[in-house]
RNA sequence: GGGCCCGUAGCCCAGCACGGAUUAGGGCGUCAGCCUCCGAAGCUGAAGAGCGCGAGCGCAGAUACCAUGGGUUCGAAUCCCAUCGGGCCCGCCA
């Protein structure tokens, strides 16, 4: 976007004037000025110079300045250079010339995406175990993911989304334990889904019975067992259950917005023999040995030659545990071997159409390209920090620097506030309590969704008298969907979300629902107008108020955004530009009229701004997953 | 014992990645305003970040201010170290 090219053509003004100047080799940096009346580009460079050359930075910035403003006439968008006695230099834009181009071209449908960049990205997130329904937990991490899908699409990259499915885990084993020998019913109760009925229903009963009849607990390793052979009455069942908790799932996750390329399964990963090729290699590499003494006598262990502690990979009684299963997976994502795997399309329609296949280990399609990848990240919460870690030195010890290409994005876990807590029914000391399935001390994000969408319509209602109840509802899932992905979004990944149900219902404020307001404000103008927006140079230079100026420059950001999310792994960089938008954009719109202005010119400018901006307003929102309309 | 993360107004958060220009921004809440004017899910203003008390004032203000104390620097909320408080991880569970 063009922000950008007036940012590469004052690093150029810079760089010039340093060589001409004989500063020699600078790092040349522009950043934003601290405020307004500081142009809209400064650099700090003359500060660093001084230091170098022992002169006054008002000084060099005023040399700089001096021998900048002549050159700036060659650029295109850069208007003018002021030396700061602070020792800074402030760039001004050319604003008519930068609002003609950067409405203009969003007018044409540029909207900034990026060039491709031949980069393939596997993005591995949500990851629920199939056990229960989502909870919020969950969706923060959805919501990471998905985000970061879209953006690193944007970005150029060839991103596929995947989601692990672990079937042959003991979270999974405990609801078949609860339903084959508690005796449970396999049918949820009408309006229970079906993976809310397994989380709350089974889970927790089948772990409140192991504490009182030790005995069960044995029927968890024969399912395990079951389950790991992969064939017999038990694994068949198990994998219809499976099936059906899966797809009450997705359900969720596809009402939030995001959409797969690909599902791993566990089971399947453990049958495909990878691990056992990845596990002779280790062994002839020395990275693995096998313990004759101490406690882990009798295991294989990866030694920590920093602490030297071990990590056992393999039990003395041959098995393999959890992070052995996550080794393959891992170097199957970033090809350090073979993809034994076939491919099928899993057979249901996802909401921005994409097709979600399935890997299977027969009767499939091979070679979909979908191991392989430049780059693996995983969105993982921040506890498996360290088994992550081992991971990433098992690649790098079967290929030198692969785990730099094995990237977790970790992020905090959500927890209840004090009073949601103690409302569920549970006893807190602190100030928040964590979540826990087994306990039932969650909130699930279907039961979060209806909360919000009632409050939602509740609203709308009030506003649209004469809507019929299916356009409320509409707008009500929108909003709803638009408040939790915004709150679990715009965050700090590093910072634990105490979840409070109350404040989480705002539909006012820095919120999800604020960004669909503004945007379906902007539509407004349009639909009530008799003009057209369109735009030239002429009409450009009319706008000049502060407001407008404003606007126009911060939607010619969303790239600059979108790349520092990318860079970061950080999709909130997104939500950050989305929100300072719809306030430049309510800025602009309490203060500037539109239909109202009476020269025509200047009129449809403005128009032309409008559309441009509600347009970016609506490709940021759409990068966060967050849905818009042009009414509400 | 080892490691990771967090600590910014009553509450919640941004700013920290690359140290700089000042009133350290925003939301919630509180108080006071704005719909004959393109949608009030919005916008404007005030109070709120140190100390004291009769809670409104007073004291500060070459400046005090981002948990506390040091350090680096011409310059620190931002970098480094230590300390305190909170959370998490370190299993032949997954």
């Amino acid at each position: 976007m063009r922000f950008r090219e007036f940012e590469k053509e004052v690093e150029e003004l810079v760089a010039r004037a340093c060589a001409s100047l004989g500063y020699g080799e600078v790092e040349v940096e522009v950043g934003p000025p601290p405020g307004e009346g500081y142009g809209d580009l400064s650099s700090a460079v003359s500060l660093r110079i001084a230091k170098k050359t022992s002169q006054s930075p008002a000084d060099v910035a005023l040399k700089m300045a001096s021998k900048m403003t002549e050159e700036a006439k060659g650029t295109r968008y850069v208007a003018g250079v002021v030396p700061h006695r602070a020792g800074y230099l402030n760039f001004t834009l050319d604003y008519a010339r930068f609002s003609c181009d950067s409405i203009g071209d969003i007018l044409r449908g540029d909207l900034g995406a990026m060039p491709k960049t031949g980069r393939k990205v596997l993005v591995e997130h949500t990851n629920v175990n199939p056990n229960k329904a989502l909870h919020i937990g969950h969706a923060r991490n959805l919501v990471l993911g998905d985000s970061l899908v879209n953006v690193l699409r944007y970005l150029g990259d060839d991103v596929r989304a995947l989601n692990y499915i672990d079937d042959s885990g003991s979270q999974f084993a405990d609801v078949i334990v609860g339903l084959k020998f508690l005796g449970l019913p396999d049918e949820a109760p009408a309006g229970v889904k079906f993976d809310a009925y397994c989380g709350d229903r089974i889970y927790t009963r089948v772990t409140q019975e192991y504490a009182k009849s030790p005995g069960l607990k044995e029927k968890e390793s024969l399912v395990l067992r079951e389950i790991e052979k992969g064939e017999g009455e038990l694994a068949e069942y198990a994998k219809k259950i499976v099936g059906k908790i899966l797809a009450a799932q997705l359900e969720t996750c596809w009402r939030l917005g995001a959409s797969y390329d690909l599902l791993n399964w566990e089971s399947q990963i453990v049958h495909s023999g990878m691990w056992d090729e990845i596990f002779g290699r280790l062994k002839s590499m020395g990275v693995v040995k096998l313990e004759s003494q101490g406690e882990n006598a009798g295991c294989w262990v990866i030694p920590d030659t920093e602490t030297g502690e071990q990590k056992v990979v393999v039990r003395s009684d041959g098995t393999a545990v959890y992070v052995a299963k996550d080794i393959p997976y891992a170097a199957w994502k970033i090809g350090l071997v073979g993809d034994p795997f076939e491919y099928q399309v899993y057979g249901a329609k996802q909401p921005d159409g994409a097709v979600l296949n399935s890997t299977v280990l027969s009767g499939g399609v091979k070679g979909m390209d979908f191991s392989g990848a430049d780059i693996a990240i995983s969105v993982i919460d921040v506890r498996q920090g360290y088994l992550q870690k081992i991971v990433a030195k098992v690649l790098d010890s079967m290929n030198e620097g692969a785990s730099k290409r094995y990237l977790h994005r970790a992020y905090e876990v959500v927890a209840l506030s004090k009073a949601t807590a103690e409302r569920l029914g549970f006893e807190v000391e602190g100030e928040f309590a964590h979540m826990s399935g087994r306990a039932g001390l969650y909130v699930n994000v279907d039961t979060m969704l209806a909360s919000l969408k009632e409050r939602a319509r509740a609203e709308t209602r009030k506003r649209s008298l004469s809507e019929t109840d299916a356009w409320v509802d509409d707008v009500s899932e929108a909003l709803a969907i638009s408040a939790l992905r915004y709150e679990l979004l715009k965050q700090d990944p590093d910072k634990i979300i105490v979840f409070d149900a109350d404040e989480a219902l705002r539909l006012q404020g820095d919120t999800g629902p604020y960004l669909l307001y503004t945007y379906a404000r902007a539509r407004r103008i349009l639909d009530k107008t008799d003009g057209r927006p369109s735009i030239d140079l002429g009409s450009a230079a009319k706008m000049t108020k502060p407001q407008e100026l404003r606007l126009v420059k911060r939607m010619s950001m969303l790239d600059a955004a979108a790349s520092k999310a990318g860079e970061y792994l950080s999709p909130r960089e997104v939500a950050k530009f989305a929100h300072e938008l719809a306030v430049a954009f309510n800025d602009f719109y309490e203060n500037v009229q539109v239909n109202k202005e009476a020269d025509p010119a200047l009129r449809d400018a403005r128009l032309a701004l409008v559309d441009a901006s509600s347009k970016v307003l609506a490709k940021s929102m759409t990068l966060i997953g967050i849905p818009y309309r042009t009414r509400i």
